[in-house]
DNA sequence: TTAAAAATAGACCGGTCTGTCTATTAATCC
DNA sequence: GGATTAATAGACAGACCGGTCTATTTTTAA
């Protein structure tokens, strides 16, 4: 991996386990062994422009791996369920530490940093835009509305499985699915 | 009010603002107009004491609301709406600056924090049974399901809501109310 | 009134923060 | 092969971090 990528990727884990203010600049050096030199080579704009790569990176990542889910599902419900499944690993398997960093983030620089809200807006609206494609797709009427609630419910489940340590927020999301796509037959 | 208050106050919001990383001691001192040694005599843990002392101040401010707007209502639908509206007001008249505090803490703190992480579940748990009692005395059978799937789309409906700087996704909630209740007529 | 306790006040410490700056090495291109 | 650019390397700066410590002032209680 390239030195760019590496920064990139340390950043977004990071953030993802403890948010944007307490991650720093030294920590990713030396995380992905590399001088400030090059980080500041690669992101002249400093920690804004790296945090927002890292959250691109991320909105390329899931949003690859939503359509994934969805395609490879035979319906839009277990799609849907395949998209919680996923979260309900990288949470096990992280021991409940990689939470969502768009929440995160969006948290931490709703009121103070409009340069990385601006990118937590576009990243929301890549999944959702990419969601409503992949419910038309699995011929759904595929409602904007439809896709927001699914990732407003998500987000809420992942506070409260990050805050309880528990995958059951999100199991209790797969149980509404079917009733969250019931609307979705016809656009409204 | 007393610098004990004064000081919490100001950590509350700055926490609700920005998150607890990005809060500095040194702000805190200067906002409540106190000097260092003041803050360490009230809370001699440092900041950690100090936020899970604004993180109870809010526990205790916000469960006080939830239960006076479920008791001035007269259905339970009517309660939760109210209780949304709360938060309608709440990020509106702050220009969406003041979200949930435990959200940003408890996704801040998950993996890094543990102290914090106990006082997050704490002031969750307290929400949850508040809701389940006011929910009884409106006649329903108050699972506790019911209080967790309320508060869990309610936490993602805030960080959307500050996302994009809408209330439209509070709004949003406010229209599954119906649906949400529709299952705890019996116990489970 | 006086002794004890509470509260205020802020200098100070070591460490870390983001970011700048100057070299030096590696790669690329003509 | 020589010149130009990319990338690496890390010392350094100035500000700020959380926290400690010693006074001083105020309040309380005997």
């Amino acid at each position: 991996m390239s030195s760019r990528d590496r920064l990139v990727q340390v950043t977004a884990r990071l953030i993802r386990e403890k948010g944007m203010a307490a991650t720093g600049i030294n920590e990713i050096i030396t995380e992905a062994g590399l001088p400030k030199g090059s980080m500041y080579h690669y992101f002249p704009g400093g920690k804004e422009e790296l945090v927002k790569a890292a959250l691109h990176s991320y909105k390329e990542w899931l949003g690859q791996s939503f359509k994934a889910r969805m395609k490879g599902s035979s319906t839009a419900e277990e799609g849907l369920c395949g998209i919680v499944d996923f979260f309900i690993h990288d949470l096990t398997s992280s021991d409940f530490v990689a939470g969502c960093p768009v929440a995160t983030v969006a948290l931490e620089s709703a009121g103070t940093s409009p340069g990385v809200s601006d990118g937590v807006r576009e990243v929301m609206d890549h999944w959702i835009a990419g969601l409503c494609a992949s419910l038309q797709y699995k011929g759904r009427a595929g409602n904007k509305n439809t896709a927001i609630d699914f990732i407003t419910h998500l987000e809420g489940a992942l506070v409260m499985a990050r805050i309880y340590q528990s995958t059951e927020p999100l199991e209790r999301l797969k149980l509404k699915i079917t009733e969250l796509l019931q609307n979705d037959y016809t656009t409204s």
